[in-house]
DNA sequence: CGCCTATTGAAAAACTTTTACAATAAGGAA
DNA sequence: TTCCTTATTGTAAAAGTTTTTCAATAGGCG
């Protein structure tokens, strides 16, 4: 389903900010923090404000519209998801994000961890870092 | 090998705020934030700055001696650290964390998640979340 | 013990996120 | 289309977090 119907059907309405966040969501491979959305939308003449754009993460975060992803610097960026469940890996080099289907991934070792530790595990939070394939090949170029 | 002869070794000083701060996340089962290892630090009776125990936490950080955790309500918590490749999991009643072993732990996903995106994997970000056997013994218990 | 300088604490600055509230605009009804 | 209701926005301020600066302190070696 297209996310303004998903908004729609939860209650919530289109606005302009929620359209501009989304769409340059949208445009970009990277993740992109909170405060480089709003600069980037303002560059592009767009009139809202950064406040708006924080709510508009938390709804869309919430809404499973758009995920959450750990940068290696410590900075905490936003994507566009598919729906269901997946993981992201993130290229070291030029920063893209890339998902990968997660149903399952872990089953193994999950059932290893609860054995060891006695838990009962419920959720998880799973990144890989590495080298992106266009990435790769720029390096054997300059070798 | 010890922290303090680590540190030494290293060419860092055992200074009290570093004592205090080890000191501390040693005494706990609960990643601890920064503000909340400087706040209990100084109800026992510490003298020492917030500055400072930033500055402890992001050493002993590059040096392994302790971990950063990511908590589910979005706080960074600090847990000290075995020496080796491991992860956490946390319990979302009591909020402990427990080490589990992690060599060779995603090598069979990493092998389908780079034949699948064509990355090549370097690092990742794991951890898991769920109930501790003590935390799941008090629901049977008022169950 | 005394020196050297790594480390600290205080204060300010920088940066990030949240709150409050009046103004605006989205979208359903007429 | 226009009107009405109220969800949403923007501004400003507050709150919260992390970093920087620099003079004072104290850790540890000679
Ligand atoms: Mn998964
Ligand atoms: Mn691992
Ligand atoms: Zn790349
Ligand atoms: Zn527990």
């Amino acid at each position: 389903m297209d996310w303004q119907k998903l908004l729609t059907q939860a209650g919530f309405r289109i606005s302009k900010p929620r359209k501009q966040v989304m769409q340059l969501l949208e445009s970009t491979q990277t993740p992109q923090t909170a405060l480089a959305i709003y600069q980037q939308l303002r560059a592009q003449g767009a009139r809202l404000s950064l406040v708006s754009v924080y709510r508009t993460l938390e709804l869309f975060v919430s809404l499973g519209l758009i995920s959450m992803v750990y940068e290696p610097e410590g900075s905490l960026g936003y994507v566009p998801a598919s729906a269901g469940h997946h993981h992201y890996i993130l290229c070291q080099v030029c920063h893209r994000a890339v998902e990968f289907a997660g149903t399952e991934d872990l089953a193994g070792l999950i059932y290893q961890v609860e054995n060891q530790t006695q838990f009962l595990v419920s959720d998880h939070l799973l990144q890989f870092f590495g080298v992106c394939p266009k990435c790769q090949n720029k390096s054997k170029e300059s070798a």
